[in-house]
DNA sequence: CCAGCAGGGTGGTCAGACCACTATGGGTCA
DNA sequence: TGACCCATAGTGGTCTGACCACCCTGCTGG
């Protein structure tokens, strides 16, 4: 038996949660590593497997486990990716003014990353970027442009070499996120001026300058930043 | 009814999860707003009590919804800080290398922020960073320091008018997470140094001098970066 | 008029059953 | 001998119905 002196605060599934977010922080379960069974668990911290069952439901959607039909329950790798999905939701959920204070964050974070990712990107990384450079200018439907545009972002961020930002960064040009503030956007024949853009970030990559790519970085999110701003102001 | 073709992808509660999101996404369910019960809902959606439940509790650590016990199932406000309180998490679990990756976030965001409270900080506001700043410096006992310095940077955070942005650093900066990277750094006798640099930020704000406070910033949390970047290294 | 209380409605918990899926092992067939 | 297939046990996924703990409202009695 563990079920120790229960100190009755909150609900018997917060309960839970915390119990095994504590096992999981004090290294008593390793990432990656299989839990014991519902039914187990349920009967070990002597409360119902429904309730268990809550606990890891929250615990699964915070990416903290990984519940695989008919085998079983398990930690996950724990890196930024797992711990991070759930951060796309608040980019999903936020409107009007959340929007610009999301945007004022992700030029933060893109200009610091597009500026680390010029001093460490690699030759094969960079012709990735350079190849969905030119798949973006090359067609003229808005959802391959704006998937390519995503991946062009996206090959940046992983060449800053932080999986923590690059994840976040993520979550912040999630698909519904950039597709609603872009639809507008781009209406207003916004492209020429993106594709600029875009050529002035992979030039400063190219050429290894990272005050150039913090810059380039900064202006071009700063763009769709101040386009937003105006649309709420009046 | 409206229970329509059911593409019966994924599972019943993940279903439901993403119904309820997008229910609040298109606007149907507004911020504050109360929603029927759990054994409506789960009519509603056809599916049992127990499933819609999960979703619920899904939802609820997600920050999107809170449930009352006795009185019903709310929308939260969907502010900054409702949804990114599970952001607290990464910082919690997250082990070397990772905890890097994090402060260097945190000095990105925190460098930036000061500088925008330099620059939009009222006089109270000032007053209250100064107060924490004095009461630091007045005591040896470490929890205190610890809940003196958090509030010192949370006022800051305030003062820089991104409320999603002082959310972030909320969770950066949790109690747990700050407890176990500076215990071992206030060990080696880094207080003196910790006083010098609050010090410099608050000069920094005190001239509203932007591009001081967040060369001070920078400083203040690289400090401990680099320490860290150096335990892990070896 | 107001305080106190009782009832109905709500989320929280429990128990037990069955379904859907995975994995493993032994048996079969080439 | 080897590879393949399939029965089977064990797992998460779902459902049902019951009871408990708590909040809120409206009624009642002073």
């Amino acid at each position: 038996m563990d079920d120790e002196s229960a100190p009755q605060k909150g609900t018997v599934t917060q309960r839970a949660i915390e119990r095994i977010k504590a096992m999981i922080g004090e290294g008593r379960l390793e990432p990656g590593q299989r839990l014991p069974t519902e039914r187990d668990l349920a009967a070990r911290l002597g409360i119902s497997r429904s309730s268990m069952r809550e606990a890891i439901r929250a615990l699964t959607v915070m990416g903290v486990l990984e519940a695989r039909h008919g085998s079983g329950i398990y930690v996950t790798r724990l890196e930024a990716g797992d711990l991070l999905e759930t951060f796309g939701v608040v980019a999903d959920l936020s409107r009007g003014p959340q929007l610009v204070e999301l945007l004022e964050i992700r030029r933060v974070l893109e200009s610091t990353a597009t500026a680390l990712a010029a001093a460490r990107i690699t030759a094969d990384q960079l012709a990735e970027v350079e190849k969905h450079l030119t798949a973006m200018n090359a067609t003229d439907d808005p959802e391959e442009i704006l998937a390519h545009d995503l991946a062009f972002h996206r090959e940046i961020a992983a060449a800053a070499g932080n999986e923590t930002m690059a994840a976040i960064l993520e979550g912040l040009s999630s698909r519904t996120f950039r597709a609603r503030v872009w639809r507008g956007y781009q209406e207003e024949g916004a492209f020429a001026r993106t594709r600029r853009e875009h050529a002035a970030i992979h030039r400063a990559l190219a050429a290894r300058d990272p005050e150039a790519a913090r810059a380039a970085a900064a202006a071009h999110v700063g763009e769709v930043e101040e386009w937003l701003r105006a649309q709420l102001g009046p």
